[in-house]
DNA sequence: CGCCTCGTCCTTTTT
DNA sequence: GGACGAGGCG
């Protein structure tokens, strides 16, 4: 068909360059179904405005004006802010469907990048939607990992692997880098592995390789050990042919850095380039998208910083902040009218979220009517908090509402626990998402590393895991055999393996077993060329006697493992290769959601980031809980910010209804501990809030807490009864109590925290030293772990403060 | 070599 | 309260 011809058909005009000589045109056979393509009689139609709607193109009927912007400003960078439920995957989806229809760019041509799979798998559905199945392939659509990682497999030589490298998950990067660590005779329970993995990880996110680690935070693990412990972890994983999940983008960012003819080549390739919620890129996603989209700047981010949840991550919402400073001439675009909640809802959203500073601002606004106030309820435990919500839902089920249509939002997966209980014990059906995922079963796991096995001999982390696994006799003695060799001959251990058998090192018993697992795997390996993945791996899993170990088991735990294995075998059956499917595995497979039958879902509010419900209920709306106790005492003002932006996410997942739940007693670690309620609780507008306690007191109780703007006593710190209450074993609390907002000294603080993140302790306090605290008065510095400080004071005794609340006396 | 017991630390959030 | 690791014993 003649594009050329369409194109003036619609726009009057022929736009853009649309030859697409280097990409396999039997993608887009057929752009778009021929009624798209009805005749435009007046050749000069103004698409963004036409009034006439008979004739605008179908991907633009039902978004308002400032969608439209969006959809329709294709050249230059773009920052569109959308707001909680504004339309924003409806705007970008038309925006990649009005790209690829005038043939701006072919599909293969528009580089859109996620976070997350659910994002890209909806966005890949909207867009079939929307072109009626005429456009299939969107190549380089994908979650930032899974794209990174396409490009890495086609140049992974110039980063020292080969393309059939592994992707680590972080029980294997935990695995390597307890060995590296106790290698160097650290120990490890002093320097946890973990503690590395995250530290790793953060520079990773930063865009830093080994050398480029700045020698202040090296300090930080063993101690001063961290960059030589990082270098010596990617030597590691490149003998392993493997890479983590930082690695993906970070090689990616080394080979754009030294190798111009392949950044070219993808400067070339990407005509577009879309990123969905901007807010969440970390330092090195954002240099990768910087380094693609500088030549021609047609670079399109979207996001909302007031949705920024991910900084522990290695976020940085100072991205999305400059992003008409990084790309001057920048369009900003703004979406603000909500489709989804009414407007109780979002004014109480909007009071909460207007306590933090340094925002972009914007103001969400729907013309769906006042719906009901957010309910905010008060009650005596977590049992009861449970059983109440049951019995609510109860209710609602009763008058004919779909539980699908109900969400229970936690901060915290455990918080997921106490309602499961209560809903089996009613038989309420539920669902929770997230938690265990499929991949991370011991069976799976087990599995797949028989698979990784054959895929990529020099897995070690795979032959570790299942040389002994059914139990072979292999035991610490002969592996440790085995890894001398493999070290001495500098070979992956399988092949170290192989060789140890022509020599008398090990017992025999050891050694024909291990001799019969070396020749199973190299007969399995033989067997991949001419089978199924999928038959391949049932055959494994039969002759190594995995299988039969499960079924000698015959627990009801077993039972549920063969089937999980079953599942995994017929999972696979879905991927055309075996590496496509281990890289469906790493970096695509979440759990597995079972969408039969009605039920209640259950999940955290990270994981419920871009879903609706009518019903949403916000449990544990509790100091400790939310804002979760790790976030007061270790990230400051930033991290209570982005604490606040949760409570926001949290509260407009909702449609119609909202509850926010706190309870007086809650049992953590198995103690029972008194709580107050959050100071979020507080920071709703009370015009906008419906309150009820279930216990004496007055409904009141809690709130006076919290709004103390009418407490002239407020500055002399919380009262006895409430330090009482704030007390728990191995649950200290920031003593400071509530009011970080009215206090105007950490206002100040809190817009300077907005932009720098992280918080390393300060430097200028030492043990022994005087200080000033604005609640306790003067004392002094008896310890001091990060930024958190113990400090004697002369009045108010031991307590631990954050050195931000403490100034030098 | 594998099983059992005791102690620990833990609960953020995820590609 | 429970998972997981280390260390001791059969």
């Amino acid at each position: 068909m003649c594009s050329g011809l369409w194109i003036t058909g619609i726009l009057g005009t022929t736009v853009g360059t649309f030859h697409d000589s280097h990409e396999s045109p039997t993608l887009v056979a057929v752009p778009f179904p021929l009624t798209y393509l009805q005749p435009v009689p007046d050749s000069s139609a103004d698409l963004p405005d036409s009034p006439d709607s008979s004739r605008e193109a179908p991907w633009l009927a039902g978004l308002n004006p400032p969608q439209r912007e969006a959809v329709l400003t294709t050249e230059g960078p773009v920052l569109v802010l959308a707001g909680a439920g504004t339309g924003k995957t409806s705007a970008l989806t038309a925006r990649l469907a009005n790209l690829i229809a005038t043939r701006k760019a072919w599909p293969s041509q528009i580089l859109a990048v996620t976070f997350t799979n659910k994002a890209a798998r909806e966005m890949k559905e909207r867009i079939a939607r929307i072109s009626g199945g005429a456009i299939e392939g969107m190549p380089w659509l994908g979650t930032f990992h899974s794209v990174a990682a396409r490009m890495l497999r086609s140049h992974a030589e110039l980063v020292g692997l080969q393309s059939n490298f592994t992707i680590l998950d972080t029980d294997d990067q935990l695995r390597v880098l307890k060995q590296l660590i106790s290698a160097v005779n650290l120990d490890e329970k002093r320097w946890p592995a973990r503690q590395l993995a995250t530290l790793i990880d953060r520079w990773k996110n930063r865009g830093w390789t080994p050398k480029e680690v700045d020698l202040g935070e090296a300090e930080a693990f063993g101690p001063g050990r961290g960059r030589e412990l990082y270098a010596a972890y990617q030597d590691r994983l490149r003998t392993l042919n493997a890479c983590d999940f930082g690695d993906l983008l970070l090689h990616m960012l080394t080979i754009f850095r030294t190798h111009p003819d392949v950044l070219e080549s993808y400067r070339d390739r990407f005509r577009y380039i879309l990123v969905d919620e901007y807010q969440d890129t970390n330092q090195s996603q954002y240099a990768w998208l910087k380094l693609l989209a500088e030549p021609r700047r047609n670079l399109c981010c979207v996001g909302d910083d007031d949705q920024s949840i991910y900084s522990w991550r290695g976020a940085e919402v100072a991205n999305i902040l400059r992003f008409e400073k990084d790309f001057p001439g920048a369009k900003v675009i703004r979406l603000e009218q909500n489709y989804r909640s009414t407007s109780h809802i979002l004014a109480a959203a909007d009071g909460l979220i207007a306590n933090n500073a340094g925002r972009l601002g914007k103001t969400l606004w729907t013309d769906k009517g006042d719906g009901e106030k957010v309910k905010v309820v008060g009650i005596w435990d977590g049992p009861e908090e449970a059983r109440r919500i049951g019995e609510d839902v109860e209710g609602m089920q009763r008058r004919g509402l779909s539980l699908d249509d109900v969400a229970i939002l936690v901060r915290a997966q455990f918080q997921t626990r106490e309602f499961e209980e209560r809903f089996i014990a009613i038989g309420l059906p539920y669902q929770i998402i997230g938690g265990f995922r499929f991949y991370e079963r011991a069976e799976i796991r087990d599995a797949l590393a028989y698979l990784r096995l054959i895929h990529q001999p020099a897995d070690d982390l795979a032959f570790e895991r299942i040389v002994n696994q059914p139990k072979r006799g292999l035991g610490d003695k002969a592996i440790a055999t085995i890894h001398a060799h493999a070290r001495a001959s500098q070979e992956p251990l399988l092949i170290a393996a192989a060789k140890l058998l022509d020599t008398d090192e090990l017992q025999s018993r050891a050694r024909s077993s291990l001799g019969r697992f070396v020749a199973d795997i190299a007969r399995w390996k033989q067997m991949a060329n001419e089978l199924p993945h999928a038959e391949l791996a049932r055959i494994m899993l039969d002759e190594s006697g995995y299988t039969a170990m499960l079924q000698a088991e015959r627990s009801a735990e077993s039972a549920g493992r063969l089937e999980n294995l079953a599942e995994l075998t017929r999972a696979m059956e879905e991927y055309e290769s075996l590496p496509a499917f281990l890289e469906h595995v790493s970096l695509v497979m979440d759990n597995d959601e079972n969408r039969q039958g009605e039920k209640v879902t259950i999940m955290t509010i990270h994981a419920a980031k871009g879903l609706e419900f009518d019903i949403v209920y916000l449990p544990g709306w509790e100091e400790g809980i939310f804002p979760s106790q790790r976030a007061l005492d270790e990230g400051g003002l930033a991290s209570l910010e982005e604490e606040r932006r949760l409570a926001y996410v949290a509260i407009t997942r909702a449609r119609k209804k909202a509850t926010v739940m706190h309870a007086a007693n809650r049992r953590i670690y198995g103690q029972w501990t008194s709580s107050l309620p959050s100071r979020f609780v507080g920071e709703l507008p009370e015009a906008h809030i419906d309150q009820e306690t279930t216990m004496s007191g007055g409904e009141s109780l809690w709130r006076a807490q919290w709004s103390e703007r009418a407490d002239p006593f407020a500055h002399l710190g919380p009262a006895q009864g409430m330090r009482a209450a704030t007390r728990g074993p191995g649950w200290q609390r920031a003593s400071q109590g509530g009011r970080f907002n009215r206090d105007p000294q950490r206002v100040i603080e809190a817009k300077a925290s907005a932009v720098s993140l992280g918080n390393q302790g300060r430097t200028d306090l030492e043990l022994g030293q005087r200080v000033f605290h604005g609640k306790f008065g003067y004392g002094k510095i008896v310890a001091q772990e990060g930024n958190k400080l113990e400090i004697e004071f002369e009045h108010a005794g031991l307590k631990k403060v954050l050195d931000s609340f403490v100034s030098a006396s």
